[in-house]
DNA sequence: GCGATACTTGACTTTTTTGTAAGGATTAGC
DNA sequence: GCTAATCCTTACAAAAAAGTCAAGTATCGC
């Protein structure tokens, strides 16, 4: 499970502009110097950034990109979105099938269930969170903690299970 | 944020030795034909499950993989990280450093706390479902929901942010 | 209008990930 | 001990993703 590059350095941008006031312009040499990336590179998260209605480019001299909306109003999971997609658990079903047409589970697969809710909970998560919180470091409390109450709910996998490596033999 | 190729499919081979009485040997073969992937592949993704511990081999005829320990004792944290590594927000700040050395935003960054909020979440709900819990289709619950209780708790991006494409000009 | 600035976009190169191949090692059964 | 079945491991090829280049087009300031 990872994050791309594209997600996490497009994120940076489009945070870059958050943090100048509402309707102020960057233009993208100046992003890339201050996120170390190429110019080149900042051009084209731009431009997915762009494309999606996230931000508003002006073009000409002292002109630049800025965001389409207030800060408040665009939340991570649309920025997500634009630079890549969002997981979910219907593009898994169809993106791993091995080599047949359709995923031999296919109309019952015990993972599929488990995919489809960590993916629901992301988008929710993710939908949650504006580059506004970002940007003020309160995003962090917006991610529920589920960790104290759910330990005594849920009765499982308690014990740390063996971690003995011993395969076969004594592996070279 | 997407689900490896490597992972998914590992997960599944893993699942297949779950489904079979504790002790019992299946050979590459049998799991490549089921699963729909090329015996080569399979054998390269049982090797690094075996390598991590997770399975054992028994070699020469009627030889085959078997889960190393009951699958109520593997959990599915284990196994994507035999895989190819769980999400953690050490990593993702270390991957992620454009062409400096270190991250740019080394020290103080508004999108750490959330990728590491997020990381330490999918962390321990893998932590909690075991292979046991997916063969018997009981994982689902066990990923904690927290939507009809939060959606009150907490107060913040609430209306659906204005999606009105509208850029420069009407783009081409 | 002209030149400078800066966005736009598709093609291209590099790097990483996926998946294949192949030769070797080990064991069971005869 | 020979043979067939099966795992083991590294090297390689193919495909996808990441990142760069370059030739645009639009706009501003003079």
């Amino acid at each position: 499970m990872k994050i791309t590059a594209q997600e996490e350095y497009g994120l940076r941008c489009i945070m870059h502009l958050a943090r100048v006031p509402f309707g102020d312009t960057v233009n993208v040499r100046q992003i890339a110097e201050y996120e170390g990336l190429s110019s080149a590179y900042v051009e084209k998260l731009l431009y997915l950034l762009n494309r999606a209605g996230l931000t508003e480019s002006v073009r000409g001299a002292q002109g630049g990109y800025r965001l389409a909306h207030p800060a408040e109003q665009i939340t991570l999971r649309q920025v997500l979105e634009a630079l890549g997609g969002v997981l979910t658990a219907d593009t898994l079903c169809n993106q791993f099938s091995g080599d047949r047409e359709v995923c031999v589970h296919h109309g019952g697969c015990e993972l599929h269930s488990v995919w489809s809710f960590v993916a629901d909970y992301l988008s929710v998560v993710f939908s949650r969170i504006t580059l506004k919180h970002l940007s003020d470091g309160e995003a962090r409390p917006l991610v529920p903690s589920l960790f104290a109450r759910s330990e005594q709910t849920i009765p499982l996998a308690e014990r740390e299970p063996a971690q003995t490596v011993q395969t076969t033999m004594e592996g070279r």
